[in-house]
RNA sequence: GGCCUCGUAGCUCAGCCGGAUAGAGCAACCGCCUCCUAAGCGGUAGGUCGCAGGUUCGAAUCCUGCCGAGGCCGCCA
């Protein structure tokens, strides 16, 4: 797989291997902060090392010195133009063209998987999202943490790991008996009663179906009866309801869920009982008595004695709680065996992805995860910011079917999965994001969504002309193209930017920010745009010349090239590519 | 009181495991269509990277303290 910063960082390590064994360098110097990087400014060059900064001192040379024969070795390399000392010891490397021009042939040979990265190396991974309570549709908090985990899910797929997406059902507290009442409520509706919704009752519009499902099944032989009779019934038929209800919502949005995992399943199996136990075992559970938050003392506050788990072995503040008054289980009891689960389902690495309303939470279930596993489970948690909704600049509040707030289908509704997903993902998960029904629909520039997807119809219109003109587009005759045309700076900065592409996969993945992606595309999309007009001012650089055939295929072959880096990006983010813009 | 996330141009935001003169879009100003979609492109102007220390050859980036915004802190998940 062609990865031009990845050949060149191994180049480079070779080459200071070499001047090891030739006793320029000392045999027992760490390599491993030497980098190969684009530098911020591209006149210094298309990559950079800070190889002699890094080594100078433990090899006790001065940098400029290593950095000179480094340059030396390197500049014997045909794919590399010139290596110049500059600044306090940076060796800036310039490709020679052709070492970019390669990249066309390569891209379209690989074709989708141009970009893929071998770094997970088959390891397992398990994507945790959504996981909202089974109480009711997925509004637009989950919508983020949707696209979020679906992107993060395809992108560590992209970069060689074994990916599982889950949601966590939360059926086994107290919020599904609520639903269950809300649904008994319709239920006594749909049998003819009059009923009002009690303070702490979900009224949504969502549960009148199921009420007269209920009904359907039941006739009214619960109408009269006694909340012991029904209540265990009607939790299980709501529960499995709601259920559809997220899933279909999900399918709309284009996410697919390879686990869904109950937490009832839990409660049944006795598994919190021996994962607690387990914890108990290493002095991590224990019963104790918790001081009072400091400075918000509730008016209630009564010491008592209740089940702890030691967090602040782990650098919480607190030690947290895991049993109620009442004896029944916190959140976080239930939480723990979860995660205890999927380590012993034998994943390398877990992510949760969570509301930041979450943040408290991090910690200690980092903790827990540490604790289980022994450590040798790499656990991340990424909190996914609000979203705030505009229209036209206005605050937006509104929701044709839940009353209160918007839900995901509303949005899909009004713009549609792709461009929800791709705006979505034009923000880092921690900051919040302003999503507006207009201006995520304006065909303009600073419609990122718009701006890529014209670029990629743009291409596909140049490749619909070029056949219509008799130019063979296939893979194959692009493939084959004399390149050596391709010699404008705009035509090399476009190269350029395709040859970031693996890099930016690695880099996405590694920080487990899909956000990376869309903006790489971003920019992709302005290489593209300029080298487009640069034909206005100069014809010979446009991409189809009828009296020029092979130049028009060089010329197309790099369009090509883009697309197809532009449609695996946007498939990393659940976007379909455009091929015309209506 | 403590913990978490954030603070970068007038606005909205990027900034790779520390790297050389801090970037993009919008808004402002000046240009580019007899030409594959001008739904676009080029240029000018605009920043004490919240503040103060520290580590380092080098800090927007790492550490500490402070200021500001949001979130959380036993029986909601």
């Amino acid at each position: 797989m062609m990865n031009l910063f990845a050949d060149m960082h191994r180049k480079v390590h070779e080459t200071l291997r070499e001047m090891q064994a030739a006793g320029e360098l000392p045999a027992d110097l760490d390599l491993k902060n030497v980098a190969v990087e684009p530098p911020r400014d591209p006149a210094h060059g298309d990559m950079a090392t800070n190889a002699a900064m890094v080594l100078a001192r433990p090899a006790g040379r001065r940098p400029r010195e290593i950095a000179e024969r480094l340059a030396e070795r390197l500049a014997a390399d045909g794919r590399i133009a010139s290596a110049e000392v500059a600044g306090p010891g940076f060796l800036n490397l310039r490709l020679a063209p052709d070492a970019w021009r390669a990249l066309v042939p390569a891209v379209l040979a690989a074709g989708p998987d141009y970009g893929r990265s071998g770094m997970g190396a088959g390891r397992k991974v398990n994507v945790e999202f959504v996981s909202a309570n089974p109480t009711g549709p997925l509004h637009v908090g989950h919508t983020r943490g949707a696209v979020f985990g679906d992107a993060l899910a395809n992108l560590l797929d992209f970069a060689g790991w074994q990916v599982t997406r889950e949601y966590y059902i939360n059926d086994g507290g107290a919020q599904v008996d609520v639903l269950a009442r809300s649904a008994y409520l319709r239920y006594l509706e749909a049998n003819g009663r009059e009923v009002a919704f009690p303070e702490g009752t979900y009224p949504g519009d969502y549960l009148v179906a199921v009420g007269e499902a209920l009904k359907e099944r039941y006739g009214d032989r619960f109408v009269d009866a006694p909340e012991e009779e029904w209540l265990d019934l009607f939790r299980r038929f709501a529960t499995e309801r709601m259920m559809e209800m997220i899933r279909a919502d999900l399918a709309a949005l284009g996410v697919r869920m390879d686990v869904y995992f109950s937490e009832r399943s839990l409660y049944e199996g006795g598994r919190i009982e021996e994962t607690l136990e387990k914890l108990r075992e290493m002095g991590l559970v224990y019963e104790g008595v918790l001081e009072p938050p400091k400075g918000r003392k509730p008016e209630d506050w009564e010491p008592r004695v209740q089940t702890l788990f030691r967090s602040t072995a782990f650098g919480d503040d607190v030690d947290r709680p895991l049993k109620k008054s009442d004896g029944s289980w916190t959140y976080f009891a239930p939480d723990i065996a979860y995660h205890y689960d999927k380590i012993l389902r034998g994943y390398d690495a877990l992510i949760d992805v969570l509301g930041a309303d979450h943040g408290g939470y991090v910690r200690r279930m980092k903790a827990a995860v540490a604790a289980l596993s022994e450590g040798r489970v790499d656990f991340d948690i990424k909190l996914v910011q609000l979203v705030r909704l505009f229209k036209g600049g206005q605050p937006f509040k509104m929701s044709k079917r839940a009353g209160t707030f918007i839900t995901l289908r509303d949005v899909i509704d009004e713009v549609g999965p792709d461009v929800t997903r791709f705006v979505m993902l034009t923000r880092k998960n921690d900051a919040p994001l302003d999503f507006d029904f207009e201006k995520v629909l304006e065909q303009s520039k600073d419609n990122p969504v718009f701006y890529v997807q014209y670029a990629h119809a743009r291409i596909s219109s140049v490749l619909r002309k070029a056949e219509a003109a008799g130019i063979d587009v296939s893979d194959a005759a692009l493939g084959a193209a004399d390149l050596s045309v391709l010699d404008d700076p705009a035509q090399l900065e476009l190269l350029r930017r395709i040859g970031a592409w693996p890099r930016t996969v690695e880099l996405a993945a590694t920080h487990h920010e899909p956000h990376r992606i869309a903006f790489y595309l971003y920019d992709l999309a302005s290489a593209f745009h300029a080298l487009w007009n640069r034909g206005n001012d100069d014809p010979t650089l446009r991409f189809i010349d009828a009296d020029d055939v092979p130049g028009s295929r060089a010329r197309i072959a790099l369009a090509r090239a883009t697309g197809v880096v532009i449609s695996s990006g946007l498939g990393i983010l659940g976007v379909k590519p455009v091929t015309e813009m209506r």
